[in-house]
DNA sequence: CCTTTACTTGACATGGTGTCAATTTACATG
DNA sequence: CATGTAAATTGACACCATGTCAAGTAAAGG
């Protein structure tokens, strides 16, 4: 990643695009909106992203970089059991989720139509899937996997359980607060998962 | 609904529309695709159904009376006990899902920045909420349904469970077959929604 | 002083939706 | 048979967001 244009417009740009999209999720942020907030003209925007797809998805890095996933991975990737690490993880991720809905949905919106963004989601998804496959790796080596299940098919159910549109569901469609969606996510994939729940 | 214009137009429309939406389910289908495909002008469509979003809604209403909900939804309307019910509502609309896949696609994808799509979308989506319901007040009727659930978080959850990006995650980006979802969420439901699983 | 870098302004192409006006075709009925 | 009306056609156009291009400017650093 050379560094060719000025680094801290870079940022201001990156940071304008997370507030703009975690102030209107739901509505279409477009470049000149990012632009007009980070200061600089719409133009000067696409010297730095060339297209929208590619500011989506230095967005969510760069929300990953500020909000340090790394960091909060530790619990999952240190725990002990099987079972507790599932705990983790999910405990994790359904609070990070929140936190990045915003660009996640706009990075959503945008892969329907878009392939770039495509690309990009599903590259973001399939780290969360490899999370889901190291928690369902975990349990399997405590014989603690439910009896029909594979390890790939308890990967993918627990990343289909965790998913953003799942959480966007919930909590939108339904109503459920943040506190319902991560209780009744945790029972069901204890429930789908664990050899005795 | 009055029918000033030309009645088979209009079917030849619809048919058209389902026709274009099964065949690209993925990718944008322009009016002009299914003017061309109805064998009419793309202005032609505009005096039938004013917009997009229009369009879109009433070729999902078509489906469900050419597929015929009504009769699908029998065997779980007169099912004996609760846990039946839940059964062959679960079976209908996995299998549903499928058949309709295309449209909903495109109204799901609309709905993010379409107002009348987005309503149109959430009209269809409260239909299968209250089938979830009836379902879930048939188990707590039996009293079969699990301890730490309301009748509502049932519904919610099954919903959740039965969403078309759940079905579109599973068998699209985790590769099942239409087998393995039904497996999966039959016994994901199950185990979440009932007493004694 | 001159060059380079970052940015600005303004104009423009593209693509899909939706609108409008002027016609044409077909058919039903007095 | 003439005529009125509904249905569809053709062609032009406004709108809106993305993305491109060209020319110009302001400031930092040799």
């Amino acid at each position: 990643m050379s560094r060719t244009k000025n680094q801290s417009t870079r940022d201001v740009i990156l940071k304008s695009a997370w507030k703009a999209l975690e102030d209107a999720p739901d509505t279409q942020v477009r470049m000149s909106d990012i632009a007009k907030r980070a200061g600089i003209s719409r133009q000067a925007l696409y010297l730095h992203f060339p297209t929208r797809g590619d500011l989506l998805t230095a967005t969510s890095r760069y929300l990953d970089e500020v909000l340090d996933v790394d960091t909060r991975l530790i619990p999952s990737r240190t725990a002990k059991t099987g079972r507790d690490r599932l705990t983790a993880f999910i405990a994790m991720w359904t609070g990070y989720i929140p936190e990045i809905y915003g660009v996640a949905k706009a990075l959503m919106v945008m892969k329907d139509h878009d392939e770039a963004a495509a690309a990009a989601w599903s590259d973001r998804m399939n780290a969360v899937h490899e999370g889901c496959l190291a928690a369902a790796q975990a349990l399997a080596d405590d014989d603690d996997l439910a009896a029909d299940l594979s390890v790939e098919k308890a990967a993918d159910l627990l990343w289909v359980l965790l998913s953003v549109r799942h959480w966007e569901d919930a909590t939108k469609h339904c109503g459920w607060t943040q506190e319902d969606y991560v209780t009744q996510i945790t029972r069901v994939a204890r429930l789908s998962l664990l050899k005795n729940p």
